[in-house]
DNA sequence: GCTAAATATGAATAGTTGTTCATATGTATA
DNA sequence: TATACATATGAACAACTATTCATATTTAGC
């Protein structure tokens, strides 16, 4: 497997966005619909400050986009890709629980 | 994307793992083929010590897998879920490399 | 413009993590 | 068993990161 050193330091950054709890409940909390910051806060049960800090984590890398709607901004998973790899990835760990 | 807290937190932590390129690296090295800690503190360009303690994180967290042949350890990617991830996100990184 | 709602930012901090250095363990061969 | 080779381990430390708290910014409606 070859790989050109600045791919694999990119590929990495990514996987450590993936590799903190919060964050990647939050990522998977908009992966297949838009959800406003409020509802992310919400559902990943981590504070507004902590979430508006993870989120524009998640943006600078390109992993969630926003799109504004008057007071609300909307976030979403920013592409096919992202969503596929994550949502194979949650199936192959549901299914080795399945194995135990 | 429905995904139990334990379950969302053992997936974090496997990219957590991914997320340092000098591990990712050394698992890169031993993706395809076993390798022995030298070739890959070798082909890894990283200490000896530096990729023996990266390589018992990968043990542990079962991303590699060893074989003690007399005074050597081959190390390698522990299944072929592992290895089918990691190369599609490869190629996926480099075919982004293109469209730039 | 003023107020309230929604989101973002900055500073501060406690806890974690990657790395190095020195040393230990295990294995083969003489 | 002594020596050399291959790998692992432990302590120590600097650098980084997740989180909190307080505050700022942006937008809509009055």
């Amino acid at each position: 497997m070859q790989i050109k050193t600045d791919q694999l330091v990119e590929l990495s950054e990514v996987f450590k966005l993936l590799g903190d709890p919060t964050r990647l409940r939050i990522l998977l909390t908009c992966l297949e619909q838009e959800m406003t910051v409020g509802e992310i806060v919400t559902a990943s049960e981590a504070s507004q400050s902590l979430v508006s800090h993870h989120l524009r984590l998640l943006r600078a890398a390109r992993l969630v986009k926003p799109r504004r709607e008057g007071r609300h901004i909307y976030y979403r998973a920013h592409d096919d890709h992202i969503r596929c790899t994550l949502k194979d990835m949650i199936e192959h760990v549901q299914e080795e629980e399945d194995m135990v």
